[in-house]
DNA sequence: CTTAATCCCACCAAATTTGTAGGATTCAAA
DNA sequence: TTTGAATCCTACAAATTTGGTGGGATTAAG
């Protein structure tokens, strides 16, 4: 199951989107455009009412792990550093959930060997693959736009 | 992520299948046959080494489910209720784990209505749907007799 | 009667999750 | 230059879940 932690920065990440949409819909990925506007966490938590603080040291694993970026002080807030487009799911759950996989043996980002277990020969091991896969499918090839598009 | 419940049930299923695997094997489908041996955990146990009384806890739900039967006394043990093929590992992962989906609200077994978040326009609600459809596509797919067989 | 096995339930320790507290730092604007 | 708004950072605390253990009761075969 997603942790608390995934479903508040997921629903903090839409309201995220959404306040930037104007924006983003006028890029056409050419032509140099306005920097991300930042955005305070006292908003998006109007929008889906959490604890702030707990946002708080949510944003900020996802700003050392590259997804966000942060202006302090007045007028500050977060934004994202790339096009929602560009953020799949599976990178979100991976920094704030760790492995997608169901079993150590068979994550692709935090692989660990289990001991006991010929890899090649090891039913469960062939299984779990599958439905790592069968995951990654789907989180791989959805994005923050995705989520934020969904509603309308 | 599968608790380690579920990893042992995994690899103890795994052994009494192949305990059982002669029998099984000369099964048609047809003909009335041998009802299945009984084994004991401490056998089981040999082949994976893990905790005897953990594994009694473990299999006593399994059983409680129907998907184990029992017999006590000397001579007692484990056997499985069906045939292998016909036990998806959704089931036993069910039982152990709880719902496998990402979210009550798109979990089939499980389900619990998100507050605060409607269903028709979440996002969220519809991604992790496909995920939950992609990883079933496998788990409801796959047997103990396929988890057994695998090694050979 | 002895021995081997499941059954049952309570409990426990450790780890993880879900936050909270309190200040330090930065920045813009008055 | 002061004030206020915001992030930054670390530690800790409460609650829940996980991963077991202990001790006996029950059942059945020989």
């Amino acid at each position: 199951m997603l942790s608390k932690k995934a479903q508040y920065a997921f629903r903090a990440l839409t309201a995220l989107v959404e306040e930037d949409m104007p924006r983003l819909q006028s890029l056409d990925g050419q032509s140099p455009h306005d920097p991300a506007v930042p955005v305070p966490l006292n908003l998006l938590v109007q929008k889906h009412p959490m604890s702030v603080k707990f946002l708080e040291t949510i944003f900020l694993e996802l700003r050392k792990a590259g997804i966000l970026g942060s202006k302090k002080g007045k007028g500050g807030g977060y934004y994202l550093m790339r096009h929602p487009e560009d953020v799949p799911l599976a990178q979100v759950m991976r920094v704030l959930d760790g492995p997608i996989a169901q079993l150590p043996c068979v994550s692709l980002n935090f692989y660990e060997k289990c001991e006991g277990c010929n890899e090649q020969q090891c039913g469960l091991h062939r299984i779990m693959s599958d439905v790592r896969d069968a995951q990654l499918g789907v989180l791989e090839n959805r994005s923050l736009w995705d989520l934020a598009r969904a509603g309308r």
